[in-house]
DNA sequence: GCCATGCGCTGATATGGGTCAGCTTTCCAC
DNA sequence: GTGGAAAGCTGACCCATATCAGCGCATGGC
């Protein structure tokens, strides 16, 4: 009775909602998750998780809050790599290589259950199909990042920001808290400029340009899509490669 | 007597000497990885290995020759992703989990052995320490990819190519086809700026602003350091994130 | 030997985005 | 409600890099 609770609390998760996209999961995944999910810790904005360079670290499933992984280059400017939003898993590699090469931060109050090497490799022993999952997206998030490789490399600051926001957008929506019309975001100019490789000043030009077009308005932390098809053909945002419509594995 | 000499000739491929770095081989992991180096094909400069969004498709190791992965936009233009060297490990997630999300083309003629995706697994469930080491190398590719992003972003035009050409000399390094003097290098300008973000114009202009502070040559296909810890420094490289002495798991 | 092609190289000009400087609004802490 | 910090916003100016246009040198095919 006790682990049907966990098992009903634990399928309402960002984070089992994030995977069942990609396989179908059985009752016992549900109760090795619901495992690997207990340990529940908080951590206060600005307030490191995971430092460059530590060893012997964690990794953590984001229950709720936003966080982002970044580097600081020695002349003191930062890059962002990605946005952590609930159910992404954080600090994969640094567990199972006990190498970190970044750094992550929460942005806004965060809560995240703390996964032990040995628990996670236990469990990727006992459920290959879980590990499959797993890996499956953290294969997607790699994906992500070379995306956003992309965007840095060959799209210009206005289709760079409306990409950004459209998979952002989209990812949000695979937790289920955001929708076609926009989603809450808590991220100041500061933090797109660093993630989008541009200053915060021409952070804010863009965001008035996207506005004054009527495609997207992003103010007072919310994400408004104005004209969620035209934003689309903007930026020729590939609607496949993170949008789908169900498991692909079952 | 037959598997022995296999052995002494996987010894010596970029593919062991790479995986090496990361754990020390037994017999047992050199046998299993002769047999997966079996089945050599060869490309043609120019010939698509593997091409986006097709599915079914298998790995490849590079044997010999150079590649490159690249994304195209609508608009014509080309993110080179990385650079594949002898010894890289080549549409791993596109034969794990049957989706190929960009292109691999040969710079120079290519010998790669093909793995198929059911050796692959049998592979690694047979021999975990050998799955380990492999996924650790795809994890430092996935660090490099990283590394790229922080070029691409907050990076200067001629702060990227030291960086670029420095990480690229590490990794050739590894395979014992570079040392600190420089290496053979069959990329032309054009490659270089789709790889940096860069018009070809201006990759010219950056070779040449190298070549006469006295920090690099990159002329007829060949890279020389002019001054290897001027660049290092020049560029803040990481000397510690690709460069170590050993396996680091034994 | 000649032509086509690809690559390296360079100058002139244009522009996207950075930098600087400052003002306004919001939001807390007290 | 008041003071101060953080975030948003804007104009003026400037520079790094793109774009355009063109030259020269190899190389390979015929």
């Amino acid at each position: 009775m006790r682990e049907l609770t966990a098992e009903l609390a634990i399928q309402d998760s960002p984070f089992a909602r994030k995977l069942a996209a990609y396989v179908r999961l059985s009752h016992h995944d549900l109760s090795v998750m619901s495992e690997l999910y207990g340990r529940r810790r908080r951590f206060a904005a600005g307030m490191d998780m995971i430092h460059q360079g530590q060893s012997d670290q964690c990794a953590y499933v984001l229950a709720s809050g936003w966080a982002y992984s970044y580097k600081i280059l020695p002349s003191g400017s930062r890059q962002i790599v990605d946005f952590q939003i609930p159910g992404d898993f954080l600090g994969l590699r640094s567990v199972l290589f006990r190498t970190s090469d970044h750094n992550v931060e929460p942005i806004t109050a965060v809560q995240a259950s703390e996964v032990k090497r040995r628990d996670l490799l236990d469990a990727f022993a006992n459920n290959p199909r879980l590990a499959m999952a797993v890996l499956w997206a953290a294969s997607r998030d790699e994906a992500m990042v070379v995306e956003h490789l992309v965007d840095l490399g060959r799209r210009s600051a206005t289709e760079r920001m409306a990409h950004f926001l459209l998979e952002l957008g989209t990812r949000l929506r695979l937790i289920g808290t955001a929708d076609k019309k926009g989603f809450d975001c808590p991220l100041s100019q500061y933090l797109l400029a660093d993630a989008l490789g541009l200053s915060a000043v021409h952070v804010n030009r863009v965001l008035r340009e996207l506005r004054e077009e009527g495609l997207v308005t992003f103010q007072k932390g919310r994400v408004t899509f104005d004209d969620y098809d035209a934003m689309i053909e903007f930026c020729s945002f590939d609607r496949g490669y993170l949008d789908h419509d169900g498991p692909l594995l079952t």
